[in-house]
DNA sequence: TTGTACGCGTTATCAC
DNA sequence: GTGATAACGCGTACAA
């Protein structure tokens, strides 16, 4: 409402001098008489600089926008969180997005070339394709969360593989050697990761992984009943699963229960992520906690950095390791 | 990226021109081969308004705010999908926000006052104190979902009365006369008109509600639970409860188990709005579903509206009735 | 120390 | 039909 040409009014001078006095320019200082006048016209007026304006004379406009595949996931709370905060403290407004709704063509350029926002933190939806996902950025400055671009750099992971080895040895310390995988598509680089990461934990321990007890059908709720239910139809069934995703395993948890396989005693189940939601579902769900805030940080960091310039980084946030949030979903053999 | 000069200069016009062009004016007709000359050009350059001058010319965003108290409730899933296909319909774009990141202060005018946004479309907590959240708004464009202000006209409610009521309808239909109510904070309008419509709902039938199963500790699981335990502390025990939340419920699920309480054959749950996580409780979870994608939609027109000078309004979107999504946590006991 | 003037990209008003 | 120009609010180089 009140501008700068408001408050040098009130205050008997320049704007000029307004606008220099209240950006604290270190060059020029002002009078502390004059300089007292003004900031308190400027407290008493209740001035906003202008955000169009500065977005128009910097070309900038000190917003980011987060995209995620489901904002209503309660795994992605966390990564908000981290997100904003570590933008607040960098200077950026952050304006939330669902991948859904950046469906067709060119919406992140458009929204660039716009100038409504400087940047992209962007974690893609699992099953879309490389190199679509490589169309819908192109060269824009865009960090990937939970996925990685050889052609573009710029991204932040966790440590999937990380993340499946520690479920595993939760299992094995608990007596289990018979432990199949429900995992997310294998479009998805976290998928496969995670996969890497379940057979290598297995093999340290001298296990072969039985192929019939891994899929690859989805994240999402919908996706895991089949696939459980794909798994359970072998002779020789497992005696506990790692599900890739909080969602999937309770698809997973109401499949059991459809085919009258009680969890624990005739199925231990543990999900990598974990939500709050968790403590009330029956059983309570074991989980595997990762460093989500730290994630969404990062990301932010990343960003700012190739904003700022830098050419885009990879990293994976492997500073907190994983955490198994123990529950009752998984039972002792021994 | 490309300027109007840029085009101009490609098409051999003046800038003017090309605005005029461009935005159709209908006043001023340029001669038809100019006219594609400046159309092929723009294509060409593909050419996108830049958003901070518009913003600066017009000192209008088109931009909106959806601010909820929690993002990642399913149930609000609906509600943003009709705000955001009304606002696209409307020209709006939608910066999505949470009711906890605009906890201090004024922070709504200062994103009014800066420019940033047109206007709100708010979810108030419901532990928001009608004085705060009076401060909060001022006279902003702001636009209360699930809320009203005496003195703040622009709001726009589901029909609380008739979602409780419905539940109870379901309830009695199967036989139950002992019904409980957990409820949202007293403070919460919403939670007010819920019960209404639950006394209202049992006095049609001749039953006069029972005041010590009726409890107002909060929306959220973890009020529940709580809830849950004081009302069953009776040595009259209701067979159904009404849970104001699928939150809540999920809390009531929880509790009830841990009190030894079988769902439903020792006590009847159902919650008012539905959500995807309701197929996958145990048991899964009967509830009332709401109109929310319509009440995001007439959200967004109210808004609008508001913002083309109209003077504030408070509606009820009751042109669906609520619907009863039948699972399995409500038992007949006929 | 302080004031003036220009430009960011767009639209609108007024000439030609 | 079309072009020049002012204005939106801000920051800053330059002048005083």
């Amino acid at each position: 409402m009140a501008r700068l040409v408001d408050i040098a009014q009130a205050a008997g001078v320049s704007v000029g001098l307004v606008s220099r006095v209240l950006n604290e320019d270190p060059v020029a200082r002002a009078t502390p008489a004059t300089r007292q006048r003004i900031l308190k016209a400027a407290s008493h007026l209740g001035y906003r600089p202008n955000y169009a304006a500065r977005a128009l004379k910097f070309s900038r406009t000190d917003t980011i926008s987060l995209v995620v595949p489901d904002l209503t996931n309660a795994m992605f709370t966390e990564l908000m969180r981290g997100v904003e905060d570590e933008s607040g403290a960098l200077g950026y407004t952050v304006l939330l997005g669902r991948s859904e709704s950046l469906t067709n063509q060119d919406q992140i350029s458009q929204l660039l070339d716009q100038g409504r926002v400087d940047g992209f933190l962007l974690q893609a939806r699992d099953d879309e394709s490389t190199q679509s996902l490589t169309a819908l950025i192109g060269s824009s400055p865009v960090v990937l969360i939970n996925g990685r671009l050889d052609t573009h750099p710029g991204s932040v992971m966790i440590d999937d593989r990380a993340a499946s080895g520690t479920a595993i040895d939760y299992l094995l310390v608990r007596g289990h050697r018979e432990i199949g995988l429900i995992n997310g598509l294998r479009s998805s680089l976290t998928a496969r990761l995670r996969e890497e990461g379940y057979r290598e934990a297995l093999q340290r321990s001298g296990i072969r992984p039985v192929e019939a007890w891994i899929t690859h059908l989805g994240y999402r709720a919908l996706d895991a009943g089949p696939a459980l239910a794909q798994i359970m139809q072998n002779d020789h069934r497992p005696s506990a699963v790692v599900v890739a995703n909080v969602n999937a395993a309770l698809g997973v948890l109401t499949k059991a229960r459809e085919l009258g396989l009680g969890v624990p005693e005739d199925l231990s189940v543990i999900a990598i992520h974990d939500a709050w939601t968790c403590d009330h579902t029956w059983p309570p769900l074991t989980t595997v906690r990762m460093p989500l805030y730290d994630l969404g940080a990062r990301a932010v960091r990343t960003l700012h950095d190739r904003l700022r310039g830098s050419v885009g980084v990879d990293s994976v946030v492997d500073t907190v390791a994983p955490l198994v949030v123990e529950r009752a979903s998984v039972r002792s053999l021994s």
